[in-house]
DNA sequence: TACTTTTCTTAAGATATCTTATTTTTTTTC
DNA sequence: GAAAAAAAATAAGATATCTTAAGAAAAGTA
């Protein structure tokens, strides 16, 4: 389990074994069933998740009383609502298990504390900071540029293993289209 | 000039004044005629951007042969590709002055060297592209609840000023509507 | 000042996408 | 394994937004 998090780390800085012990003491596993929620709208967040397996959602409900999917979390990804953390802000966003996950918790208080006693560390959340912020780039981009259509047959191409694995109403919901109409495009060829 | 950024980034780390005097070192004042081109289209971006005064577009050239607008800077913002920068692949977004334009240019092969010299300097990277990030994040959520409407009056009614710098079709393409419909909206009250 | 280029407006017709409502299918729960 | 709940499909009508095309206004240039 943790030897997964130890490769994953490895390919982005230099890490000790024993760093990498110091590291490990400050994350604890959580196990969430199937909708349980890590962080509910109006709570301050105050983790990252760091996913083992499953697979979570961060999303807001809209003022017509929709969800709307922002990002989807899988294996290997670090998940937090970033501007409630650091700007200790209550969330509106929800981060909830879309099937049985688990997790890595690492609290922000923590992670303060580990920059100082391993400023490394420091590096490496700046790279996975920027690669969070390349894929969000890649996202927008690809979302401008498309129709509905497009955006839909696009990503099911892309990520044809994942569509299988969540309810097609939020694959809608992330694409930014209705359940009704991502059933209509379906259809046609 | 330099003094602007001393304070910018002294609102996120502590550096001392000769700290900050190697990191000036590594910088060089470049100044954009309006249309100028930072990067073009094809090449690997090679640096970050700090604009100290004017602003900077970031766009491409869609499918049908039109501007989408991805992001634009302003005084005191960062602007680069970060895809291309990091990933080191040619890219398909051109950053290009609006107006009459400096920037500082921050090779990324020179900050590279000054995380080894300053390691700190990693820290303030990191708290910027999670402010980055965040920003992002804020304007995915804005444009995915609304509708073309709502996000044009939004926008002008948090930006007004800015709206003014603009000419109003790059507006529409940074909003993800045609400068036809904008014109539209504009007239109902 | 006049000329050229760029930007903005207007309006009619076209279309992508949404709404609403109903039915069918699949999944969950006891 | 039956009942209940959740998810998906279907279809008709509504609407937001785009397309196209032309003319007006503004800005840049000689």
């Amino acid at each position: 389990m943790d030897d997964n998090l130890l490769q994953y780390i490895r390919r982005y800085i230099d890490i000790s074994d024993s760093e990498f012990l110091v590291f490990s003491s400050y994350l604890s596993t959580l196990n969430l069933k199937k909708r349980e929620q890590l962080l509910r709208s109006g709570d301050i967040c105050r983790a990252r998740y760091f996913i083992t397996s499953g697979c979570l959602r961060l999303y807001y409900i809209d003022q017509k009383g929709h969800e709307q999917i922002m990002h989807f979390g899988i294996e290997n990804w670090w998940l937090t609502n970033y501007d409630s953390l650091l700007n200790k802000i209550p969330s509106h966003l929800i981060i909830e298990a879309v099937e049985k996950t688990q997790v890595l918790e690492l609290k922000e208080v923590s992670l303060q504390e580990l920059y100082r006693k391993i400023p490394k560390m420091e590096r490496f959340f700046r790279i996975i900071m920027e690669r969070t912020y390349i894929a969000t780039q890649r996202r927008i981009e690809f979302m401008y540029s498309m129709s509905g259509e497009e955006i839909f047959k696009g990503f099911i191409d892309a990520n044809p293993e994942f569509v299988q694995r969540i309810p097609q109403y939020m694959l809608a919901s992330y694409l930014g289209i209705t359940p009704e109409y991502l059933s209509f495009l379906r259809k046609t060829p």
